[in-house]
RNA sequence: GUCCCCAUCGUCUAGUCAGGUCUAGGACACCAGCCUUUCAAGCUGGCGACACGGGUUCGAAUCCCGUUGGGGAUACCA
């Protein structure tokens, strides 16, 4: 979608596959079992539910010890008999009791962490399946992977891949820790879902080019001293030093993105082109095909169309507080009901009529509301208006991201909700849903 | 709690590693003026930052220490 491309895969092939995990079980296995065999790594015969316990003590005690590694030191033949007896158990990870590590990161240098604070990591689960931190490990070198560069919450768990890459007798690959997107929220956490749109089809929704969107996400974290700051994928290659990357978490811009998408608009593409790039986004013959029949039963002229379909073509329609209203309910009540909506609708694999309309009846079923009521502020959400297409349809139309987008506006319309809220709102979702 | 990382305008950043050319440069946003049938665009100008405190040095945004602030990690998730 945003032009990009990777050189091997399941779906493009290349001379390092297999490249699905199920298919490289038995290679992970292999690690698992060597690690095992040179005293790298133990059988670990804790149950889920002791553990589960352990932790629900320690938090009762509000104590951080790590796992208690009681199975650590079981001498191999009763580890060996045991598990050949079928007893379910997963492989732990050796980690060195005392001790420090010392790790090179390309952009931060020397970092130094003791090894008694990191813990005896699982590495092959119950179910005979690799963690991440194994299977990571075992495809870089498989694969022949020089350079490992990923966010910056890894940063944590490079002693562990250290450790494995020298048990195993591999050579580790140079490690790059890029900092994390932040929410442009007071405090800057790191970007999440629920405060900003972090799906790229949010910003194909919405109307940005592709290549701006390339060209913005370039921009963060790398830019030039001066002067031109559009430009094309091919020229941030040409000049790319990934020594140069800056450490400080960006926040994410989007006045400046739709500045920059302005200049795409404006300075990259001729009349036919924008109106191609127009059918491309949403006037497809396609796309208009489904909204027609909404809209004419509802159309007394032909010049309604307008008025009655323009939030199909928007990226925010700014719904009015005034009309965000439900019978019975007060404003804070709506807004609790508008996010609970918002989750449910996140847990939607397929964005189909049935599913939508069978979430949003459920939803309405256990808010204990009437059907006309529970969906007026859903409709002011996504169309701006109390009276509009169809719901279902109109979302349907909309597609997920568009529409989540909305109902996330109406939420903050209404006031948004406090940390403090949102946790209430999610007990109280946890509670409805309890069965 | 503990550990790790980070710290320049509101935001993205240049400058930091090799201290002086930095009364700190650019971009977005904001404000004003010009241009213009409106708006947008464009042009010109303005506002605006080295988190704080100690050192080292003739000289510190830059090196060192501390403080504060922020982020991340602490799973049979990735």
């Amino acid at each position: 979608r945003l032009g990009l491309q990777w050189d091997e895969g399941p779906d493009v092939g290349g001379p390092h596959g297999p490249y699905r995990q199920s298919e490289r079980l038995e290679l992970y296995q292999d690690a698992a079992y060597r690690l095992l065999e040179s005293g790298h790594a133990y059988r670990d015969f804790m149950t889920r539910e002791e553990l589960q316990e352990l932790r629900q003590r320690e938090q009762a005690n509000k104590t951080f010890e790590h796992y208690e590694r009681r199975d650590r030191d079981l001498p191999s033949e009763e580890s060996e008999a045991r598990a050949a007896a079928g007893e379910v158990h997963t492989v732990r990870l050796k980690v060195p009791l005392d001790g420090e590590c010392t790790l090179q990161d390309l952009l931060r240098g020397e970092i130094r962490r003791e090894w008694a604070i990191v813990d005896d990591q699982v590495l092959l689960k119950s179910d005979g399946f690799p963690t991440y931190h194994l299977a990571n490990v075992v495809d870089d070198h498989e694969m022949g992977i020089t350079h490992v560069i990923r966010g910056e919450e890894w940063i944590n768990s490079v002693p562990k891949h250290l450790l494995l890459y020298t048990a195993l007798g591999w050579e580790p690959p140079v490690f790059c820790h890029l900092p994390l997107l932040r929410n442009n929220d007071a405090n800057k956490t790191k970007l999440s879902k629920r405060k900003n749109p972090t799906s790229i089809h949010y910003f194909r929704d919405a109307g940005f080019l592709a290549p701006c969107l390339v060209n913005y996400l370039a921009l963060m974290g790398i830019s030039r001293a001066e002067g031109e700051e559009k430009m094309a994928l091919g020229d941030f290659v040409d000049d790319f030093d990934l020594e140069d990357v800056s450490l400080g978490g960006p926040v994410f811009d989007i006045d400046k993105l739709r500045w920059l998408n302005a200049r795409y608009i404006r300075e990259d593409l001729s009349p036919t082109a924008l109106r191609e790039a127009l059918r491309e986004w949403a006037l497809s013959d396609e796309n208009l095909d489904r909204i027609v029949p909404l809209a004419q039963p509802r159309l007394q002229t032909l010049s309604d169309w307008g008025h009655l379909t323009a939030f199909f073509f928007a990226d925010d329609v700014a719904p009015d507080p005034e009309l965000l209203t439900l019978k019975g309910k007060e404003p804070a009540e709506i807004v609790s009901i508008l996010q609970i909506v918002t989750w449910r609708l996140e847990q939607l694999r397929e964005w189909n009529l049935e599913a939508l309309e069978e979430t949003l009846r459920d939803c309405c079923d256990r808010f204990e509301l009437k059907m006309r009521d529970f969906t007026r502020p859903l409709y002011v959400a996504i169309s701006g208006s109390a009276s509009s297409t169809p719901l279902f349809d109109s979302m349907l139309v909309l597609g997920p991201d568009l529409s989540r987008m909305r109902l996330r506006r109406a939420v903050d319309a209404l006031g948004g909700l406090s940390k403090k809220r949102l946790k209430a709102t999610e007990k109280q979702m946890q509670a409805l849903w309890r069965d």
